[in-house]
DNA sequence: AGCGCAGAGGCCTAA
DNA sequence: CCTCTGCGCT
């Protein structure tokens, strides 16, 4: 199958001027028409087929398209068939749309590929067919974040810890984060596991385990992780899986924990020849009890061929990693930038190539966002560029607060619409979830229609979550967490005492809170309301159970919802999103036609993360920059970049540097969603916990080159004081404006002098002239400039990069001069001000801008 | 058992 | 600002 040519494709006369990646650009001309159109370094990731890859794919640099053309060139060379390949992404979108697009490019539906899916889904489908050998059952139930504290809290409780000291939830986190390195209870170092309640962190951890297994379920981490033991104590089965899949491929590398990492490794090594190798890994696995060193899991698994000059063959096989260590924004969850780093000296012999052609940003975007991520230490290093025109500036916006900010957007946006574009081409990109509301209230007011992506997700929803319960409990009827949380859900009068009885007998006799509950039926010890009620919803659960075997599942799970009274409870409901709830309701039981059965709807369900309702609708896009990954608009928003928000403060605290740059990476992605237009803004004032703060603009702005950047005013300017004009004088006398509306650069120098002035506006106070006389001085900082930020600052000199280029203390225009602008064309200067204009243009109406930004006309 | 209220704590990001 | 918790009352 995978000999060891280089040459892949057939061969191609090589007529072209050689030089680096000679054979492709040969290639290139000639060829199976999907690899049409593709440039050369595309074309070279495609057609390499042998041995390790590593595509360094930037933003917009067609990813998607190398891997789904990958697969396709895999398949139509004969070089294995659809179930031969594993190929994993990160996020169920992904996934989607790579099978969309496989499909297009192959003519036909792709079921062919089950191997196609993310990491998790991919996981726990390995995980249930060898579920025994992780002591779950293989309908095993996967617990999501809720299910997993709820447990933990449970084990807290009866550990007599205090949960107001040690939250349940931290502990999910710990848990979470050495499940992402790949770590067991056994192998956690005792310093780490000691941190959690007074060093019981490490037992909990494992009692964890242990419940987890009782109530035969799983959480996110173990799909991994549990697959990697399986695969360590198990050689033959890991090899079974080695010889299935001769070709790998890893969407979005650089977003790999050191858990999918181990299992990639293992899986990549080359069936025939890793059976020694293995044998070694399990029996330096065997003695993980005690001792292990803090990153075991790192240093000491990986003995394969790749990390040492030990193996003098690298028996990996085809694995073809795509990644962009400059959009890696997970490391709070585990990844390890360093997985991509290091790619090179894991999988030896690695072919690197780098695609750095840019095909979806205009110039000015990609400028911008190429010179903000230039100010990360640790990357690899690549230089987008594109062959398109520099097209519009990327503006910056300050606004008086948030709600002016969401009022700005909001107009522009109609206008956007005005000039006939759609609204499926329009995303406001925002850093925390909480931005969204604001947004959506200006919206809902508008009547402009708007999705959400990726918000709160549809199965979070606590109707939904109800009803998945009860479906969980028929399918696995171990589930005491599901079965817990609807016992008296509608009320049936069995309250804490009766789940606390329940618990003990449960506990006693090691069953299940379900089979405990049929047990105590019979007997007295309940009070005979409470005894009959519980005799009922076992009675109702052995019957569905029962007509699970002859209803289809859909009809099954509206039986249930209506038998046990839940839809019934929310008719009674006359709360205001009873109807919304059944609605969901409907939905869910809906969306279940799409599955086989209720044990493969369930598998999905927790996995699935994205509700994909009306996508075909022409709507504004409302997201977070992380679930803003991967897609791409024509108009991008990205509000709200101001200090503490973004870069977000508790990153800063928790990750240091490493944090900032993280957050860096995440503004590069948001720009470089854009294709046409980026529209960045920044608010003076934002609610926080409720309360109204002052805010200083993101130090991002200021790492902006100037010369692609634009700063505009806001356009919901009602705020302003109520006149769509400003002058020297009403900011006189409306302290509270006086920094609101300055560029970035203005206001660190303004509250720099604020400060110095012993003056305490939070940066608020200051009259109009002080600010522009004090634009250019802010280059240079002040003595106690650093004193404001509420962490230390680098380096100063950036500050001038936006700064220089707008400053200028007096401007050369006068009033009613003729002049142009790029974007809103022809107008006259109505009012000069430093080097601040404001021009009524012909068309756009009044505008204040910044006068580098116009010329004479 | 169940309801309503007061107080506390959280808002980062995700499968 | 919003949600969750615990408490006291019915």
């Amino acid at each position: 199958m995978t000999e060891p040519s280089k040459i892949t494709s057939e061969s191609v006369p090589d007529h072209q001027p050689a030089a680096g990646g000679i054979a492709a650009r040969a290639r290139a001309s000639v060829g199976p028409k999907y690899l049409a159109g593709l440039n050369p370094e595309q074309r070279d990731a495609v057609e390499t087929l042998d041995g390790p890859v590593l595509v360094l794919a930037g933003a917009g640099t067609g990813k998607t398209r190398v891997l789904t053309t990958r697969i396709a060139h895999i398949l139509s060379q004969g070089r294995a068939r659809p179930a031969e390949i594993l190929s994993v992404t990160f996020t169920n979108k992904a996934a989607r749309e790579m099978k969309h697009r496989l499909g297009q490019m192959l003519g036909h539906a792709v079921e062919g590929m089950p191997w196609l899916g993310t990491f998790h889904s991919i996981g726990g489908r390995i995980l249930r067919t060898h579920a025994e050998l992780a002591q779950l059952k293989s309908n095993f139930t996967v617990l999501d974040t809720d299910d997993q504290v709820r447990l933990l809290k449970q084990l807290l409780q009866a550990d007599n810890i205090d949960d107001k000291r040690w939250p349940a939830r931290m502990l999910a986190g710990l848990i979470d984060g050495w499940k992402n390195r790949g770590l067991t209870p056994s192998q956690v170092p005792p310093g780490e596991a000691a941190v959690f309640a007074n060093g019981k962190g490490g037992k909990l951890y494992a009692s964890y385990q242990e419940r987890l297994k009782i109530l035969n379920a799983a959480d996110f981490g173990d799909l991994l992780l549990e697959d990697i033991r399986i695969f360590r104590e198990h050689p033959d089965i890991l090899r079974q899986y080695q010889q299935r899949f001769k070709y790998i491929l890893v969407d979005e590398y650089q977003d790999t924990n050191v858990a999918q990492y181990l299992w990639l490794r293992l899986l990549s090594q080359a069936p025939s020849l890793t059976s020694p190798r293995v044998r070694g890994e399990v029996a330096s696995q065997g003695d993980e009890g005690e001792g292990d060193s803090p990153s075991a899991a790192l240093v000491e698994t990986p003995p394969l061929p790749a990390s040492g000059a030990r193996e003098q063959a690298p028996h990996i096989k085809n694995i073809c990693c795509v990644g962009d260590d400059d959009q890696s924004i997970y490391g709070w969850r585990g990844a390890e930038v360093d997985n991509i780093l290091r790619f090179e000296h894991d999988f030896p012999g690695a072919k690197v190539i780098r695609l750095e052609r840019n095909y979806r940003s205009t110039g000015h975007i990609l400028a911008a966002a190429s010179h903000l991520i230039a100010h990360n230490e640790g990357r690899l290093g690549k230089t987008l560029r594109t062959e398109d025109q520099d097209g519009e500036k990327v503006t910056v916006t300050g606004s008086w607060d948030s709600e002016e900010e969401a009022r700005g957007i909001g107009e522009e946006i109609e206008q956007i619409q005005r000039k006939g574009e759609k609204l499926n081409e329009i995303a406001i990109l925002v850093r925390a979830s909480y931005q969204m509301r604001e947004f959506e209230d200006r919206f809902v007011t508008l009547g402009l229609p708007y999705r959400v992506i990726g918000g709160p997700r549809f199965y979070e929803r606590a109707e939904i979550r109800d009803a998945l319960a009860y479906l969980r409990v028929i399918n696995s009827p171990a589930d005491d967490l599901a079965f817990e949380r609807i016992v008296n859900v509608p009320k049936r009068g069995l309250g804490d005492a009766t789940v606390q009885m329940l618990h003990d007998h449960a506990r006693k006799r090691r069953i299940p809170l379900f089979e405990a509950a049929r047990a105590v039926v019979d007997t007295d010890e309940l009070k005979p309301k409470a005894r009959g009620s519980l005799r009922e919803v076992v009675a109702q659960f052995d019957r569905w159970r029962a007509q699970r075997e002859v209803t289809a599942h859909t009809d099954l799970a509206q039986i249930v919802l209506d038998e046990s009274g839940y839809t019934e409870m929310w008719q009674k409901d006359r709360s205001a999103d009873a109807a919304g709830r059944l609605e969901n309701l409907k939905e869910l039981v809906r969306s279940m036609e799409e599955f086989e059965n209720l044990q493969g709807f369930l598998e999905h369900i927790s996995l699935v993360m994205d509700r994909d309702s009306g996508a075909d609708e022409d709507a504004v896009s409302l997201m977070t920059l992380h679930s803003a990954k991967g897609l791409e608009f024509d108009n991008v928003f990205l509000p709200g970049w101001e200090e503490g928000l973004f870069p977000s403060q508790r990153t800063l605290d928790e990750q240091g540097r490493a944090g900032l740059e993280e957050e860096r990476r995440l503004g590069h992605v948001g720009l470089t969603r854009a294709r046409r237009r980026a529209m960045i803004y920044f608010a003076t004032n934002r609610r926080i916990h409720g309360t109204w703060s002052t805010t200083i603009p993101s130090r991002f702005l200021d790492e902006l080159p100037a010369a692609n950047v634009e700063i505009t005013e806001s356009k919901g300017g009602s705020a302003w004081g109520g006149t769509g004009g400003y002058g020297a004088s009403r900011f006189d006398d409306m302290e509270a404006f006086g920094s609101t509306y300055s560029t970035p650069g203005w206001q660190r120098a303004q509250a720099n002098r604020n400060r110095g002035g012993g003056r305490n506006g939070g940066g608020g106070s200051g009259g109009f002239e002080e600010q522009t006389s004090s634009f250019t001085s802010s280059a240079s900082p002040g003595p106690d400039f650093g004193s404001f930020s509420p962490r230390r600052r680098g380096p100063m000199t950036i500050e001038g990069e936006l700064v220089a280029k707008s400053t200028g203390t007096t401007s050369e225009f006068s009033l009613s001069d003729r002049v142009f602008h790029q974007k809103f064309g022809y107008g006259r200067v109505t009012k000069v001000d430093g080097n601040k204009l404001t021009i009524a243009f012909d068309k756009a109406g009044e505008k204040k801008v910044v006068d580098s930004f116009v010329q004479l006309a």
